[in-house]
DNA sequence: TTCAATCAGTACGCCAGCGTATGCTGCAAG
DNA sequence: CTTGCAGCATACGCTGGCGTACTGATTGAA
């Protein structure tokens, strides 16, 4: 994002850092050797150093990607035992993190490859398994639950995507907070349980709100 | 798709055709006159009598998709004087032409480019737009309309990244049936509009609300 | 038949990015 | 101070894709 900043011994995780850098920007193609070595001030001679091939560096940053992922949901889990309130955070992360989400869109642009492809399919497997969790917290039951998260889900990813695609059209200011009330008392059928924070994902006195579908 | 089809005197739209092949499945970089030329069976010699360079093929190939995009939807809308039908028919060919879907993801991937980013933008800015026109018809006022649009659209290109990139997580066969009728049943206020025009985009099911964000 | 336009093939130079080999420098342990 | 090695630089060869110049081949009209 920076000029050459002519740093001093750079580790492999600076590496793995600029590589997420690059694609976030400008995708996976933009992960190169050489151009990457020039924003960071060095030569390829450091590189080869750190990382046997351009594929080491792109595993690298992969790995790096997903642990963050991870590791940042879970940070965000940890201390909200209201399912409502959790989803709330999570949808509110979603439309927040610029550069998470343009590292998101690039990666799955890139899943091509295999290597990308396996590390999107675990990450959004994932995402979609606790955003699930939480729906079913609220009482759903598991089917609904799926169908509601998966539902959410889709309005995330894709709301990052129009924010990217046609910026000029995507809510902002006061329009988007409108916009986001109207996302999150659609997306989440509440009048249903979340009255008492319910710990586990037992489902208490639960009346189906939106009706199981069937043709 | 195919082979080397050793085919006889290659067209410019035939070559802007293979090259919109190429992008659905590779993306923009794929978009090579050597491989392309190679899956056609002919050499670049001939690409270089349609076109002038790579970009006037890239140009063509979006102008082709631009095209195809616009006179698509406005087909697919102008026997359907029931907005509540559009939009199901909006929907429908979203969550069901693949092929169309990959290309949007992979043009919008490459909008850094701004010839590409152009055109994205104009697609976007155009779907969304008559997207907002139907819920209008469908007797939202226009601020309504907008936020509901915007919803439903971001919940289209949603719909086809998350399919694309977690294909073991999307529903599908009966279950996406029912996912499909909880999407329409939920990002088309009808029951309030289509009799009498409603300006507050209430829905009608939901009873009380959390306080939502801190706004 | 001829010839000119249209389309395709061949051969070449160029460049960017990958990977390798090897040389240079500073710093810390001996 | 010298030795060793971590960290980076330099120089080179290789490949794939772009673009150019030129040479065929086919076809339809004069």
């Amino acid at each position: 994002m920076s000029e050459p900043v002519a740093k001093q011994n750079l580790s492999a995780e600076q590496w793995a850092e600029a590589a997420l850098d690059a694609m976030a920007s400008s995708g996976l193609e933009a992960v190169s050797v050489e151009p990457l070595a020039r924003r960071l001030g060095v030569t390829k001679g450091s590189f080869y150093w750190h990382f046997a091939n351009r594929d080491a560096l792109v595993r690298a940053a992969l790995e790096l990607w997903e642990r963050h992922e991870t590791t940042d949901a879970i940070a965000l889990v940890r201390d909200e035992p209201d399912p409502y309130e959790r989803i709330v955070k999570l949808f509110k992360r979603a439309n927040t993190s610029h550069r998470a989400g343009r590292l998101y869109l690039a990666l799955a642009a890139a899943s091509d490859d295999p290597a990308v492809g396996a590390v999107v399919q675990r990450v959004s497997a994932q995402r979609l398994a606790y955003l699930q969790q939480s729906y079913q917290a609220l009482g759903l039951n598991e089917h609904d639950a799926r169908l509601w998260s998966t539902f959410a889900y889709a309005t995330f990813i894709g709301n990052q995507q129009v924010h990217r695609d046609a910026p000029e059209q995507f809510p902002s200011g006061t329009e988007f907070r409108e916009y986001f009330k109207l996302m999150l008392r659609t997306l989440i059928p509440h009048g249903l349980a979340a009255v008492a924070p319910i710990q586990n994902a037992e489902h208490p006195h639960v009346v189906s709100l939106h009706k199981t579908v069937e043709s």
